[in-house]
DNA sequence: TACCCTTGCTTCATCGATTGAGCAAGCCCC
DNA sequence: GGGGCTTGCTCAATCGATGAAGCAAGGGTA
């Protein structure tokens, strides 16, 4: 390595006085199948040794028309629950000796497309998809270049998809939310419960919203789905603003607020520090999502948090399967 | 695209009726340059559509010793710091035309160095180090391969490197508290300023830590250094120890906590979980970190930004400079 | 007519690793 | 001593894109 180029098997070759094959098949361990001597392996490997050697992988996935490296695309970081499935994708991807490849492609589909073209034209070995804007057309590319892909969070009707169970999450917090309070009463909307927050048209709050429906309607206390049930956005100042515009009808906090996302409840705690502590105790709070802090606010507040280890690790296990065809995976999330 | 496999340029060639190196200049610009007609150019380009291709960047990566892609090595993500730090590297990654490949290492060297030597077999065209636990080792290794390569948050003597100012951030930060709390005095050790959590053996840490004797030493609220200044570690729980234990010497909260990471802040909350609002209200706290919950809590926290954004803007500026020795850059915190 | 220039392409080597096919030497056995 | 097997390697094609060099046809000029 004192010549300052990178050396390569033919490099290793010469000093060795072998072929450059055989010095394939010392590296990469396929000697023995290729009846190579021990004593010759041993000699090449110590040259590769002491010539710094390191396989360039783009020859090799050239080659065997593979590249190593796992992808994943994901609108951002900035969300603890995605930061989450990155960090357990990059884990498992290393694990399996590949080179995970993570791409913040945006909430733009357009953006996410030509990421996952990216990808692809890379030869990634495999592809995560998470929050994507337009599943389909991401399924599309990637089944055309035959590229094993699984949809996580945000599910796709024609490819593997791995999401939380938001059903039976959102009518857990629920349930225990109800049992949390006094009985709410058909003629004290200040006593219901209300759902805030999320956007009703994907699917993730849509499922919210109908475990939220069905548990809080089981238990006889839904009396006005349309009041309250606000799927105002996921931005916290939609949903600090949807909740002050409750609290002006109703003169007062609800008695429970179920919060959908922790970027609304951020929006939330933002309006409750305008509020005195008596008012707040009166309400019983949960938030469909996890962050350390929430345990460690001035009042109590229960957090559905979503599995992102066990997410990606069904993920990866359907990516093993081989299956391509629609299959929807639910994994349940835990209530803390 | 029906046979199902990829198309190449020879595929698209065959179709239009040229050879595949024509269609390599039509489809990557050189064709003025190579003189190709553009009615040809636009034949081959409208193959090329129909036939759905794209190119396979490993061959061109092999071909022209690049690859597109740009590396970065963190330890993890669940730190919002780091996260943000990604997600900056990403989009100026994709601003530029290059790929990126994030790769978590955790923080074991060896793990960080078999990180960047993967990357480096990949013919990453870029690498970014945050979090190097033996940053000499992996400057080293860059050189060897001639990758350009720059170090951000833990800074290395030999290579490039873009940190926040620690030290006037802390001393910034000391600065406000000491004039938000009242003048401390040498009989009174509960009236102090406390600093508490990191590791002194950390650049990071003991720049902040002499950021803070001097501001504190300045103000004349420097008394027992040894006493003052509990760098306890990064977790949590060693935090909550800590506090614990020195509100058991005081009888009380100190006066004022500057808490080094979030992390760290984290612990401190909960330990305030166990006190009233007045022995609270007593104590002015701030923290060398952000969290968005921070401005949340039921009493004031000053908090210290630091600019992921500002940091990877000027950690590309010195991989463009293509400077390779030594050189340390400060960006200046925000403090909130 | 001979020469040069331009235009518009093609040919072929190349990047580095992999791998199926093949070859030479040595050994065994009848 | 000839056929067959094993051992231990080498040869050469291959993956797909690139680009330097070259070539043929046509036009202009002397």
């Amino acid at each position: 390595m004192k010549t300052g180029q990178k050396s390569t098997i033919h490099d290793i070759a010469r000093k060795a006085g072998v072929s450059p094959s055989a010095v394939s098949a010392a590296l990469n361990g396929s000697w023995e199948k290729r009846r190579l001597s021990r004593t010759t392996v041993e000699r090449i490997l110590e040259v590769a040794r002491s010539e710094n050697y390191s396989v360039n992988l783009q020859a090799r996935g050239l080659r065997q028309a593979r590249s190593g490296l796992a992808g994943m695309v994901l609108p951002d970081h900035e969300n603890r629950y995605f930061a989450e499935l990155s960090q357990c994708f990059a884990a498992e991807a290393h694990a399996r000796g590949l080179c995970p490849a993570i791409v913040h492609a945006g909430r733009d589909a357009a953006e996410q497309l030509r990421s996952v073209e990216s990808l692809i034209a890379y030869a990634v070995d495999l592809v995560m998809i998470a929050g994507a804007s337009d599943p389909p057309a991401l399924a599309q590319a990637c089944r055309d270049a035959h590229v094993a892909h699984v949809f996580v969070d945000h599910p796709c009707a024609e490819a593997p998809s791995v999401v939380s169970d938001n059903l039976s999450g959102a009518a857990e917090l629920t349930r225990r939310l109800l049992s949390d309070m006094a009985p709410p009463e058909a003629g004290d909307p200040a006593g219901w419960l209300y759902f805030l927050g999320g956007a009703a048209h994907l699917p993730a709050s849509s499922e919210r919203i109908r475990g939220f429906r069905a548990e809080a309607g089981a238990a006889g206390a839904l009396f006005d789905a349309e009041a309250q049930i606000r799927a105002c956005g996921y931005e916290s100042h939609r949903a600090e603003a949807e909740l002050a515009a409750l609290c002006d009808r109703l003169g007062r906090l609800p008695a429970g607020l179920f919060v959908n996302s922790i970027g609304c409840f951020e929006g939330v705690v933002r309006f409750l520090g305008g509020l005195s502590e008596d008012a707040i105790a009166a309400c019983t709070f949960g938030c469909f999502d996890y962050d350390p802090f929430g345990t460690l606010l001035r009042f109590p507040l229960r957090m559905v948090r979503q599995r992102a280890d066990l997410i990606v690790a069904e993920a990866y296990r359907q990516l093993d399967a081989g299956a391509s065809g629609p299959r929807l995976v639910r994994i349940a999330p835990d209530l803390l």
